[in-house]
DNA sequence: CTGAAAGCGCTAACAA
DNA sequence: TTGTTAGCGCTTTCAG
């Protein structure tokens, strides 16, 4: 005869509709007498909750905000993709969500896109951004008038409720070191570490976990300095080339860096790419042929789909202050070879 | 003023909610004028179905059913424990999952299994079974009394309308040769490859992939032929020892089953564990432990909890006739090394 | 502090 | 072939 519901349980406790709902939802008002009694009784029929249907009698829209960087490399479109594709989904679960873009560089106007969300018409905010006090104080300001915030892919380990939906980056970046420690074993010689920035925290993350690893190979190997691109080609390029000339033997090149397109054309060109064992992150449709063609031999990823999905699956949660499956949210850090390249 | 609903699309479309919904529901008895009419309606005012509403009225209630294999090894408790974790989450969402073993050795007691599920009380079956014959026209009988299937973990390939929820084999086998082709790298020797049964499918397919790639290592790596252990630990002691009494130089193990408990232990006691690459199936407790103390050098796994999870949601999507997420139903083949293990 | 009653968006008899 | 109406399980006024 079906699972009990709020009527069974009205009547097992003796009490009416409303003032289980009281009950069920924490609301004030009610003698703690009562309480007890309605709470034993769904204890007694063994009653668990329609969250579905609550959702429909409240009539709740969940209005959700991603916040990308300005900046449109094939990574952050691969995220567009999956927010796009999550949303589509989503259309027919009463959540909304929209996609907003600010500069990656600039905090202030970072800050400007935080502020301005009302919050009306914003239940969550889901950040990719460099973590910097302006940003850190606009969230705390975002989370007093109510809107729940998660950090997506860059954590904000100083905004205290903002849960950190990405992966450990220390961990990504010792798995970096140990896939060329042994794809080089039998080799001699020097390890190169690009990124665009080591302002970046990701980097900073992914270059202490490195070298944590690779000192394990010592001497066989050694990790040079971490040079950075700042994304400019030319300056890429020169780089590279000084680097080539000083370090004859590189075995080993770690491209911390999610777009990594320019600076493997440049890899490429100067002839290293077959010789050195290349690992870099994200498996964006470019670093794809590059794993398939042997330029680069592994890659550390994170898959968006999921870092997606989690995100809005957390920020409803919040929202509602209901459960989630812990395990589900967990981002792994993936590796990914030729031979287990989705698709 | 919120989505447009039902009632807005009656009234857009002149006709009544009784309508609407045939026509939501393709059911049959209504003009295909008329059809046309309501159609046109909801592109003109955007309509998107509420689908946890139409739930509700349904007031439907889904019961899955896992058939699972009677011997519990480490793996088969991690997917109970990943089932009861899913489920304690969709007791809330009208789900209800439960748990049926049957013994994989033998066909007749699964097919009996099979056939006793009652279509009055069951929706959907995920069956972690090999493949034969008897099972084969089990799940057509289920399908023909209206019940879906998955086929879960193991793969049913000739049961064309169970959706398999699992790894591609082949790729893993291929994954796993490349693992230990590069690892091993200035060595040179056999490579040892271990299983339960070469009866199951999933090891004549990983065995495939593997010799595809090992192949591209020759003649450096020599694969062996595949021995069984057939779960016996005499037997498994006896064939290894006689293997490396026969292979002095053995560089490589690659375990294909996922039981690899009581293997590892006779490796380990051999004094192999530590010279040897030793690449195995599934992020047990005890591979675990044998990747932290350097017995094992890497794993492959697929998500227990992202197993089940994407079997529920296609038993529930086929129920009711819903799209899924096609990548968020993708099984990724993961590679864990020390580095980038979970916890 | 508690209860009665009217919905939320959709479905399903039963009439027409 | 179409419409009317009474719910699904829960929330939410508004009275008491």
């Amino acid at each position: 005869m079906g699972k009990p519901t709020t009527k069974d349980l009205a009547k097992a406790a003796g009490v009416s509709l409303a003032t289980v709902d009281r009950v069920l939802n924490a609301r004030a008002g009610v003698r703690q007498a009562t309480v007890d009694r309605v709470q034993k009784a769904i204890r007694d029929i063994n009653y668990v909750r329609d969250l579905a249907a609550a959702d429909l009698a409240r009539r709740k829209e969940y209005n959700l905000v991603f916040v990308l960087p300005e900046h449109d490399d094939e990574y952050v479109q691969q995220i567009r993709g999956a927010i796009a594709e999550a949303a589509a989904f989503l259309a027919s679960e009463r959540t909304q969500v929209s996609i907003l873009r600010a500069p990656s560089s600039d905090p202030h106007k970072i800050v400007h896109t935080l502020d301005g969300l009302a919050c009306a018409q914003t239940d969550g905010v889901a950040i990719m951004a460099p973590e910097t006090p302006q940003v850190r104080d606009a969230i705390a300001r975002l989370e007093a008038r109510g809107i729940d915030v998660v950090a997506f892919v860059s954590s904000q380990p100083t905004a205290k409720n903002a849960d950190y939906v990405g992966i450990n980056n220390t961990a990504a970046g010792r798995t970096a070191a140990q896939l060329i420690g042994r794809f080089t074993s039998g080799q001699q010689g020097s390890v190169l570490v690009l990124t665009e920035t080591m302002l970046a925290r990701d980097s900073q993350e992914r270059r202490l976990g490195f070298d944590q690893v690779i000192a394990s190979f010592a001497p066989r190997l050694q990790a040079m300095p971490s040079m950075e691109t700042y994304g400019d080609p030319a300056r890429t390029a020169r780089i590279i080339e000084r680097a080539l000339q000083n370090q004859p033997s590189i075995v080993g090149i770690y491209l911390m860096h999610h777009d990594i397109g320019e600076t493997m054309r440049i890899i490429r060109a100067e002839g290293v790419a077959m010789s050195a064992v290349v690992v870099g992150h994200e498996l964006t449709p470019r670093a794809r042929t590059y794993l398939l063609d042997g330029s680069m031999d592994a890659l550390i990823t994170q898959d968006v789909g999921h870092l997606v999905r989690s995100s809005i699956r957390l920020l409803r949660a919040k929202a509602t202050r209901r459960e989630t499956v812990a395990s589900q949210e967990r981002i792994r850090i993936e590796i990914i070879l030729r031979e287990n390249m989705p698709e």
